[in-house]
DNA sequence: CATTATAATGCAAATCTTTGCAATTGCGAT
DNA sequence: ATCGCAATTGCAAAGATTTGCATTATAATG
């Protein structure tokens, strides 16, 4: 592996924007700084830094996969089905259930970014 | 909703294999049964059978997205990075933890089929 | 049974993503 | 500095998926 202009440039716009983006959202992103950026060069970047750790996929009911970057800590998130609400959940809450989980099944887990679905308490009661 | 020819074909399709399937494959398998069917309709049939909790969708690191029926008991899996071995895991090591956040957050989680990554114990060693 | 409303389907176009291959670039080793 | 290798990139083609719109099929209603 070598110093990749691409995975640069992809690295410094996830790191401005805070949020989940989609591989659109990235490529029209870096799009904007380097025009001549191949469409196909972004994709693979991005799957280049997936697999390098650096940055995480997720599938966060966009219709889209989203990423963002690889943060110290782990960290989570409940999706509301009903209202698209998105809720961050501290990694105390799952780390316990991923330390257990490597002990029982003698595995080292990768995972740090889970994302669940379901209903928020307001979108259960109009179900 | 009525009773759709595609979504019957494709729901018997999925009991029969009882693995995990890609879109794809499942469009391979109802076109013999039924080669007028047209793509678009098995993937809006797929979508349709997602959001309706018949059907599960997951990535589990093939590349596409992989579909299965719901079963009564919610099921997991860990997949190694390394061999691409597949575990299962019980839902009793998960159901705490969704109950756990269920309290916590006021939620109602729909989300029955965890995937998450990492390495088993051969290739913890190669790593 | 005829009518109407709604859901599902086919088709073609538009989009999005992946892939093969040749050309280029960055990096380590002479 | 130059050479040689392997990783990265661009480009075009292939492949996969989504979308808009017209048509067809189903189910409920009168
Ligand atoms: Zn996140
Ligand atoms: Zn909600
Ligand atoms: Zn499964
Ligand atoms: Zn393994």
């Amino acid at each position: 592996m070598r110093n990749s202009s691409a995975d640069q440039l992809i690295l410094e716009t996830l790191g401005k924007q805070k949020s989940h983006l989609t591989s659109h959202q990235i490529y029209e992103a870096v799009h904007l700084r380097l025009p001549a950026l191949n469409p196909s060069t972004v994709y693979r970047a991005l799957d280049r830094l997936v697999n390098q750790g650096k940055v995480t996929v997720s599938d966060m009911g966009l219709g889209a996969a989203v990423f963002e970057l690889t943060g110290e800590k782990p960290h989570h998130h409940l999706v509301c089905q009903g209202c698209g609400h998105i809720t961050l959940i501290a990694d105390d809450q799952i780390a316990p259930l991923i330390s257990n989980l490597e002990k029982n099944y003698h595995y080292k887990i990768k995972t740090n970014h889970l994302v669940l679905f379901g209903f928020c308490e307001k979108c259960q009661d109009t179900a």
